[in-house]
RNA sequence: GGGCGGGUAGCUCAGCUGGAUAGAGUGUUGGCCUCCGAAGCCAAAGGUCGUGAGUUCGAAUCUCAUCCCGCCCA
């Protein structure tokens, strides 16, 4: 990378002022190398010169002007010249780098070397992450919500992946408690109002559409034979049974796979939630008081204690999230990354405790918290309700828009952000939608392709490729940005941010249609079309797997 | 009442580990197809970065206060 090749050059040069005795060595690397703003502002840029000013103010007291340091840094890195075409002083002190349009046109060889492994780390790093995520309870198809979270989920799996984890995508989920049974008595209702017997709809029941096709199923099957069944077991686990797999088809359509599924019911199986309260009890972090049993949380510099079971004996969510993130911890992973709806905000410092509190390290847990989906039609906002089943499923978003649309739509804005879902944008086919603007990109470098194919244009050898002629400020902007890519990726990965490679993708799109409209690809000049043809060659593996690392395909025509 | 997130162009949002002249898409207005896909391009207009203080060479970005919106907790 470029980028890291002139930092490392720039602490060269900084080491051999300080032998100078130009500065001291307080500001040693403490400065950035970064990409200006502004066209003119060279190609990189670095604020060294005001970082050590800076420094050197702070340590000694004495006041050095920045742009002095400055033009002593250019002196200093004027002896390379492999790098750059010109280095300059701008501004405040900033010092400007130019590089050479060699250095841009060697990204192609490297991006068609490297091919769909173009961005992705070269080995793995060791390191095994486990992403959780989704992790809906089997009570009803995938709603609005979800999606956004399997599309985050897996997106972020995605470039951790393509960073050099080893990565492990895992669903975790609870078939007991009083959401199921309410589930389970809403089918029985539904059951016997089929069979046209009385029955009562519980309250606070689920009264969604597919309760009743669950029943229908039940009677289909049954018959009546379970109208005097007193347990509500059966109809719980017919509903679960076909949520599960209503669930799993959306997930599928939806091309999110999933490692491992995790029952909370067998942490209570295997003792495991017991033993938390145990080990908790044992390191004096336990006691009790008013019937129920409390986790001292303020030890953890929390204001309150919290209760993990309740008077009545039943444990409160924050106990089995415990003990589920030590057993992430026992099965040996580096790092947890868990994706939550925003309103999970208040189990995250518990659990972190919790898992504090057992001798783990709990800053290897990270947690997304993301913001809720408004979904906008004509306009309006769709409003949705969960119990009253008037909520729009994953399921008809991907009918009505796509996978790619859906997709992409969930990752266009930062998880902390409130995102608002346009069902018309996404459905539109047409220049409104950024959608079709970032893969009509790849579809119409295909679509070059096709043409230089039928006209008999041959792009021969890359090795003897004239990639020399790739001098146009278009070109030279895109070469720029395909270098980019493989740091985009890492940062973003860092950051578990996957809306930078929808803004960058958008960008580079930006970049190509313009240049396409500007410049012929294919042309008299027998040459210059060949060194075209191979840039565009390379422009399209960067295309496609930045697509694939949101989950999207590239398509070749539309 | 407390915790967290958000407040940036008419709308939807980037930028936020302090840096040079605050960006994109969309919408509005006006142009571009005898020419590789017009699902495209070019141009113009559009801003007290919620508000008020502070920190400093320099603040959309950091600190404090405050107001709105959302989520959660009691």
């Amino acid at each position: 990378m470029i980028k890291s090749r002139i930092k490392k050059f720039l602490d060269e040069c900084f080491q051999a002022g300080m032998e100078q005795g130009l500065w001291s060595a307080a500001a040693f690397s403490s400065y950035a190398v970064e990409d200006p703003k502004f066209e003119g502002q060279g190609d990189f840029s670095t604020n060294a010169a005001m970082v050590i000013a800076g420094c050197e103010k702070k340590a000694t007291g004495k006041k050095i002007n920045p742009r002095q340091i400055a033009e002593q840094l250019v002196n200093l890195l004027g002896r390379e010249n492999t790098l750059f075409s010109r280095v300059e002083v701008a501004g405040p002190g900033f010092v400007n780098f130019f590089i050479k349009e060699s250095l841009w046109q060697s990204v192609i060889p490297e991006v068609l070397a490297q091919g769909e492994a173009y961005g992705r780390a070269a080995e793995k790093n060791g390191q095994r992450v486990l992403v959780e995520f989704v992790s809906a309870n089997p009570t009803g198809p995938l709603s609005v919500g979800h999606g956004r979270q399997a599309a985050l989920g897996d997106a972020i799996a995605r470039l951790l992946a393509a960073s050099g984890y080893d990565v492990e995508r895992e669903y975790y989920y609870n078939d007991a408690g009083r959401q199921m049974r309410v589930l389970g008595e809403s089918t029985r209702a539904r059951y016997l109002e089929l069979l046209g017997l009385p029955n009562e709809f519980p309250e606070d029941g689920y009264q969604g559409q597919y309760i009743l096709d669950i029943a229908r199923g039940l009677v289909d099957k049954y018959g009546d034979s379970l109208k005097d069944v007193a347990e509500v077991t059966p109809f719980k686990e017919a509903a679960e049974r076909a949520i599960f797999v209503d669930i799993n088809q959306t997930l599928t359509r939806f091309d999110v796979v999933f490692d491992s599924y995790y029952n909370e019911h067998t942490l209570y199986e295997n003792g495991l939630v017991d033993d938390v309260v145990s080990s908790l009890r044992d390191r004096g972090l336990i006691y009790e008081q008013d019937g129920a049993v409390w986790f001292k949380t303020t030890e953890f510099g929390h204001d309150k204690d919290r209760v993990i079971i309740k008077s009545s004996g039943e444990p409160t969510y924050r106990l089995p999230d415990i003990a589920y993130h030590r057993e992430k911890f026992r099965r040996g992973y580096d790092w947890l990354v868990d994706i939550f709806g925003s309103d999970h905000i208040a189990t995250v410092p518990d659990v972190l405790a919790g898992v504090r509190a057992l001798g783990y390290d709990d800053s290897k847990v990270t947690v997304i918290l993301h913001q809720f989906v408004t979904l906008m039609r004509d306009g309006q906002q769709v409003k949705m309700s969960t119990r009253k089943a008037n909520f729009v499923t994953v399921d008809e978003l991907l009918d009505e828009v796509g996978t790619d649309a859906t997709r992409f739509f969930f990752l266009m804005r930062k998880a902390d952000s409130q995102l608002e879902f346009d069902l018309d944008l996404a459905k539109k086919q047409s220049q409104e939608n950024p959608v079709y603007y970032v893969q009509y990109g790849h579809a119409r470098l295909v679509s070059v392709d096709r043409q230089a194919m039928e006209k008999g244009v041959a792009r021969g050898e890359l090795a003897t490729a004239p990639l020399n002629l790739l001098t146009t400020p278009e070109e030279q902007k895109i070469l720029k940005a395909m270098a980019a890519y493989p740091g985009l990726v890492l940062d973003s990965a860092k950051e578990l941010a996957p809306h930078k490679i929808v803004y960058y993708l958008q960008e580079l799109a930006g970049l190509f249609h313009s240049y396409y409209n500007k410049h012929k690809i294919i042309s008299d000049d027998a040459e210059l079309s060949r060194a075209r043809l191979w840039f565009c060659a390379g422009l399209r593996i960067v295309f496609h797997n930045g697509l694939t690392l949101l989950g999207m395909s590239a398509p070749e025509h539309m």
